[in-house]
RNA sequence: GGAGGAUUAGCUCAGCGGGAGAGCGCUUGCCUUACAAGCAAGAUGUCACAAGUUCAAUCCUUGUAUCCUCCACCA
């Protein structure tokens, strides 16, 4: 074989964007062929259009990336379905703003004007994120890409509103809802976000109509009393009975309003006396509901006081408004007093205005039913939440589930599929579009301007991206999904809501398992945001640390749904370890110049052969098992410690000195073992690493294929090798300690000493090669290594070291510093007996013996034995230094 | 008010009923036929606190403290 010749330095810019294309040319990502068993799918958690994907997308993509490479490597059919979601307020949030940087307002473009300019934005960031996404190196299927405002997805979104129309579930009315004036929208409950906010609580007369006197109300909103259509009392305060029923006088205004009693009044909580705005307020509205009150909505659409108001604060924005009437009940002697006052305030969560509680026409679903549908998905098992406690999540949730207010009052989303008859004033719901009313055959119907939430099409998501409602092949093939990957913050709109539409109208749970990963957090913990500046960049890391290094060392912080906290350091993890696996192959690739490959059998390896195939076979075990159930840090550390350790540390070391003075035949064997290893090392890692295991495994000789479609490595029962893995590990121990002691005995290493090394019995068989020995006998300085098989080398005189499988004696004698020695075994052998004194305690304890398991007493036992050994040689060795 | 999480080395975090771990950082020595982005050795821990269960607790139970998240309520 010739040698081939790497780069000098790991640099994933010369291959990452390359290899990318040819996976993709060569049609890698789509589901194989010659696939066979179970599928395996994901859907991607599609990104907003609005911006470019920050590191919580680059976390849980790469975890997907890493899912979804492993079990294409195991042969089953797989895809992964990636897309985009419309985001329907934040976009059109972001055309608005630019809109007004040109003193634009969108009526002035009008509708068409404007959803053709949001559709160009929308083309715009598609492309970054479809661009980042290619830059991680996503293997998802862009065959298969899907947009929430596709045609196909439309039609999808169309058929569940009318399906649900059709069955009741999709009702339209006048409802207070949440609306922030800013987005010019309604909200759904879990759009709003409460931030305590310091604010007042005025404490207003309201004086009886008849001149007798006044009550005290407390309010955070004085602006509001305009509203006001009754101030109501629990039924049991008794301060308040004699008033029930008596009329105030509206201050700042003419009109009167009743005292009226209601159970949700909290006598404990104010002046136990609450002014009632319906129209403003959720408990209002109920109360009102109850009571049959008048409702009158004080604001307009844009979050300004409107006619119902006197005129002087027409127009005024509510905190404005606010500050006018406290000054004007003040003045008119109406203001009792003021006091500090912190309370929750909703906010949009998208622009962070301040939400109004907002009377208007909207259209809402049926929650319940399908709810419990969701549950049941739960409990049956269908649907696993990983990492479990997020099930609690999901039940609240579900159980306390309100209707969904689906209806939002923007330009860019699914318009609402309802039109109606000008002449004849009928509702037409329908999949098609109307232009002719079907009872009066009028042309003159519109559809409905409002249209619906962004959620409203992303529950669909798993199965309108592969065809639904059409029975397409995909469907057949790929649906139920198998894993979902998403973070916590959307269990509630999206995940939660994905059941539901699924059990709906598949009578299916959409996937399997939910994994469920961390937020990405900086390093002081804090939540990434714009607003901090504390946002690292996924590109910003591609460029500096390469794709490899970013996804590794996501994986590697991705424990059990724990937030990931990350600086750009962070990523040096990663770096390195591709690093090292770019070193090690160009040293492997540079001496195999010459050797050729031979056949490996079984009974030509040595120790360390088998060694590293038990070690590579473990590693593989640990990964299965990680992967499984979805615990990807402890997979991305059985891949480390297997590469780097054991192959690089361990094995590649033992292997130059059969390397480079071995007989030819042992050279080619050799190669041929190190090419093997290496080879199965990259698709062990493929997952995890896949541009650098990528670019490597194309310049190994013995590799076929690419390896993103090679064949993932299993355990097998075959390369386990107990026997050899115990010797090994003694003989990492014995170096370990010889260097120990070298070090602590201040030895320098070009000293060369007499080391003799005793196996126990269990491993006396099995025989070391020439080279192995001479391995050792390099890594501790030893003029000369013995192994000792049957005990007759004497030990006179050296210093006895020993651990679990052997006993090492180094001859130290010349270069010892014996003071200290002493004061060092000293402090070993106290040690070893308070430890012992734990053992025997144990021991001695009869209820241990009577309960403890077998193999704890055996091991206790063992300890005490140990303990006692390590007590009378440090002993007998400080004896044995004092003699010198 | 309800739920959940966290508390382990200087930092970021794994582990989890039977001898305290990783990465980074730090100290020391090394340019050892790939890698100084490396190799080797080393120091640092009442595993938050208290009680209980157990033969045995960093791990299980309960309580306490501190921090965080979510949900609900808030005139």
């Amino acid at each position: 074989m010739k040698a081939v010749e790497l780069e000098k330095a790991y640099n994933p810019k010369e291959f990452e964007d390359r290899i990318y294309q040819e996976w993709k040319e060569k049609g890698e990502f789509a589901p194989r062929k010659d696939a066979k068993g179970e599928h395996f799918s994901i859907v991607m958690p599609p990104p907003n259009v609005t911006g470019i994907l920050h590191m919580g997308h680059a976390l849980n993509n790469s975890l997907q990336d890493i899912i979804i490479r492993y079990y294409r490597m195991t042969g089953r059919p797989t895809l992964w379905v990636p897309g985009t979601d419309h985001a329907g307020i934040a976009t059109q949030n972001v055309v608005e703003r630019e809109l007004k940087k040109e003193g634009l307002r969108r009526q002035d473009l009008g509708r068409e004007k404007f959803l053709e300019r949001t559709w160009r934005v929308k083309e715009k960031h598609h492309d970054i994120i479809k661009r980042q996404l290619e830059k991680m190196g996503c293997s998802c299927d862009w065959d298969h890409e899907r947009f929430t405002m596709d045609e196909g997805l439309s039609r999808a979104v169309r058929e569940a509103f009318v399906s649900l129309y059709e069955k009741g579930m999709i009702y339209k009315g006048k409802y207070l809802v949440n609306y922030c004036p800013k987005c010019g929208t309604a909200l759904s409950d879990d759009e709003v976000e409460y931030e305590n906010t310091p604010g007042k609580f005025y404490h207003v007369k309201y004086p009886y109509a008849d001149g007798s006197g006044y009550i005290i109300i407390a309010t955070t909103r004085p602006e509001t009393m305009f509203g006001d259509t009754a101030v109501a009392v629990n039924p049991d305060d008794e301060r308040y009975k004699d008033v029930v029923g008596k009329e105030l006088l509206l201050p700042l205004t003419d009109r009167r309003i009743p005292i009226i009693t209601d159970q949700f009044v909290d006598k404990e909580f104010g002046t136990g006396m609450v002014k009632i705005t319906p129209a403003h307020d959720p408990n209002d509205w109920e109360c009102g509901k109850r009571h049959n009150l008048e409702v009158i909505n004080i604001l307009n659409p844009d979050g300004t006081l409107n006619e119902n108001c006197p005129e002087k604060y027409r127009g005024l924005e509510a905190v404005e408004a606010r500050k006018l009437v406290r000054d004007d009940l003040e003045k008119e002697g109406y203001l009792v007093k003021e006091e500090a006052y912190n309370h929750d305030v909703g906010h949009c969560y998208r622009c962070h205005s301040i939400i109004e509680p907002y009377l208007s026409d909207q259209w809402f679903v049926r929650m319940k039913d399908m709810a419990r549908l969701a549950l049941d998905a739960l409990k049956k098992g269908d649907v696993v939440f990983y990492p479990k406690r997020w099930e609690n999540t999901y039940v609240h949730w579900m159980e306390t589930i309100k209707d969904w207010c689906i209806s939002r009052q923007l330009w860019w989303g699914h318009r609402i599929p309802v039109w109606h008859c000008a002449s004849c004033g009928k509702e037409i719901v329908s999949r098609e579009d109307v232009t002719e009313c079907p009872d009066c055959k009028s042309k003159d119907v519109k559809q409905e301007d409002d249209v619906l939430d962004t959620w409203f099409s992303s529950w669909l998501w798993p199965f309108s991206t592969l065809g639904w409602p059409d029975k397409t092949e995909d469907m057949e093939k790929f649906f139920p999904t198998s894993t979902l990957v998403s973070a916590y913050d959307i269990i509630f709109f999206w995940i939660s809501r994905m059941v539901m539409s699924s059990e709906e109208f598949l009578s299916k749970a959409p996937f399997k398992d939910i994994v469920i990963t961390g937020l990405v957090r900086d390093i002081q913990g804090r939540k990434m945001s714009k607003s901090l500046g504390n946002g690292i960049d996924p590109i910003a890391v591609i460029d500096q640390y390469g794709a490899d290094a970013m996804k590794f060392t996501l994986c590697y912080m991705a424990a059990q749904g724990q937030d990931v906290l990350i600086d750009m350091n962070s990523f040096k993890m990663g770096s390195r370890f591709a690093n090292k696996i770019w070193n090690a192959t160009r040293y492997l690739l540079q001496n195999i110049e010459g050797r050729n490959l031979v056949e490996i059998k079984e009974e030509s390896l040595s120790t360390f052969d088998k060694w590293i195939y038990s070690q590579f076979n473990d590693a593989a075990l640990e990964i299965g098992k990680a992967m499984k159930n979805y615990r990807f840090n402890d997979a991305a550390n059985a891949v480390y410690s297997f590469f780097w350790n054991d192959f690089c540390d361990w094995y590649i070391e033992e292997s130059k000195a059969r390397l480079f003075s071995g007989s030819d035949e042992e050279k080619d064997l050799v190669v041929s073992i190190l090419m093997d290893i290496l080879e199965k090392s990259m698709r062990l890692m493929h997952p995890f690493l896949s541009f650098v295991t990528e670019e490597i495994y194309q310049k190994l000789p013995n590799h076929k294929g690419d390896v993103i479609v090679a064949k993932y490595p299993e355990y097998d029962e075959k390369y386990s090798y107990p026997e050899e893995k115990k010797k090994v590990m003694a003989l990492q121990d014995v170096v370990k300690s010889v260097r120990a002691s070298r070090s602590s005995l201040q030895i320098p290493p070009e000293k060369k000493l007499k080391v003799v090394v005793r196996f126990t019995k269990d491993f006396a068989a099995s025989t070391l090669l020439e080279e192995e020995k001479k391995f050792i006998s390099t890594l501790v300085g030893a003029s000369e290594l013995v192994i000792d098989k049957d005990g007759k080398e004497s030990v006179e005189g050296a210093l006895p070291e020993s651990g679990t499988g052997y006993e090492c004696f180094t001859f130290v004698r010349d270069a010892i510093n014996v003071p200290e020695e002493i004061k060092k075994l000293e402090k070993e052998i106290s040690k070893a007996e308070d430890d012992l004194r734990k053992t025997n305690s144990k021991l001695s304890n009869e209820n241990f013996i009577k309960n403890a398991k077998k193999e704890a007493i055996e091991k206790e036992k063992g300890k005490k034995a140990e303990f006692e050994e390590k007590i009378l040689k440090s002993k007998a060795h400080i004896e044995l230094l004092k003699r010198i």
